[in-house]
DNA sequence: GTCATGATTTAGCTATGCCTAAATTAGCAC
DNA sequence: GTGCTAATTTAGGCATAGCTAAATCATGAC
């Protein structure tokens, strides 16, 4: 910064990076309007001048979406990176639980320089995961594809290792962390769904049952082994 | 925040709070402008504002300057604590020199909350100052006042003890610390001034020639040994 | 006391980013 | 093809915080 972006256009990058999944598909104006809790007519004003502005951050087309340029996904992946790193950060010498860390995260992610954010790297060791286990991409914004499925679509019975949990939420986080629903966990998700719950084994724990809320935070991926 | 301040308010807050003096003196709008770096008209625009506001941050007297209202000074010292503890922090913890701190810590002391505050006072140990010397306000605003002279007003042969050196200048304070200039160091101003310069036995080395520049920025009090 | 001068304020603009209300458009039903 | 409706954009405002140029005010010299 020194304003090259603004706490405005990074949150708006990084909205239509997530928002436009593994394919990089187009988003609309509407989903990005409900996911940062501002008017439509708001994002439209602020898509036309990510594209005007000059490098473009977006390719923008009236009525059919926005996707990111290159250095919009640049600047996107460069705010993630420091977010997640502060997650950890802040998680591990600061003594935040990892509900805490969020809120502060998607904050100070825009006012970080370079060096803080190396320092704060090599400081952790360059760690490869957030503490929701979301991946921290590299300096140069490389980010390893992942197969993650909510665990609430996994197939019953098929072992499955937690690889990530949704962080928007402090309080169905620290129900996770009761419930032993942590990173790296293995879970088995058994025979016994109805409707609003299902059925999963943690660990190597008794069978709980857990709320579609709640499992649908949960992203499960295969166990290789 | 969650725009209680902005960057913008807080950083006229502390200025009018540093340049009002210990006798807390009406500042006028050209000192601010320029320790700002911003216009005249620019300053008497916001000043209305904090005057206007509610609560009000300032006392505004057109044409007469400005004093901070408790309100004001309130908050001008917890950004002066976030922006210490920082330094502070950036220099114990993560490798930062201490002509590096203080830009970083300009700009984050507006965006941490209290509890990270807290945190990183909890893990320095509630530290009294900050690495160019400088008081920590405590958490409810006390901060000791201080009986600080520049050392080019100091008299001949007197030992002093460096209390604090300004920390606007990342080549300056280089400078200094290759000199041994630090807080706490002993100092002796010898005789032999001469127009741009003077003479300083600095801790048990031989005497030093400083320019005025450097040595304006060390501030010395007596030496209660 | 009057005036000149420098300090300060006012007036009028710009840019960012948000809002509401009023068009407009895309895309589907028929 | 014609409409309908929901999605989207346009138009017009507001607040913050800066700027320049043009007043206006305070004060020291006389
Ligand atoms: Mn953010
Ligand atoms: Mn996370
Ligand atoms: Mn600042
Ligand atoms: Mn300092």
């Amino acid at each position: 910064m020194t304003p090259q972006t603004t706490e405005a256009v990074d949150d708006y990058l990084k909205a239509i990076l997530e928002l436009g999944g593994p394919a990089e598909e187009a988003v609309s104006s509407n989903a990005l309007a409900s996911h940062l809790g501002v008017r439509a007519a708001s994002v439209t004003g602020m898509l036309q001048k990510l594209a005007l502005r000059e490098p473009s951050f977006v390719v923008y087309q009236k009525h059919y979406g926005v996707r990111l340029s290159d250095a919009g996904k640049r600047r996107a992946l460069e705010v993630i990176r420091h977010h997640r790193l502060l997650e950890r950060f802040l998680h591990d010498f600061l003594d935040y639980s990892w509900d805490e860390v969020h809120e502060e995260a998607e904050r100070l992610e825009h006012y970080i320089s370079e060096r803080l954010e190396d320092r704060i790297a090599a400081k952790l060791g360059d760690p490869a995961s957030d503490p929701h286990g979301h991946p921290i991409p590299e300096k140069d914004g490389a980010i390893a594809p992942r197969n993650e499925v909510q665990l609430i679509h996994w197939p019953c019975s098929v072992p499955a290792g937690i690889s990530s949990v949704s962080d928007r939420d402090p309080v169905e986080l620290r129900e996770m962390k009761r419930l032993g629903l942590l990173p790296g966990t293995k879970v088995v998700v058994e025979p016994g769904s109805r409707t609003g719950s299902i059925l999963v084994r943690i660990g190597s724990g008794q069978p709980t049952r857990l709320t579609l809320p709640l499992a649908s935070g949960v992203l499960v991926s295969g166990v290789t082994e």
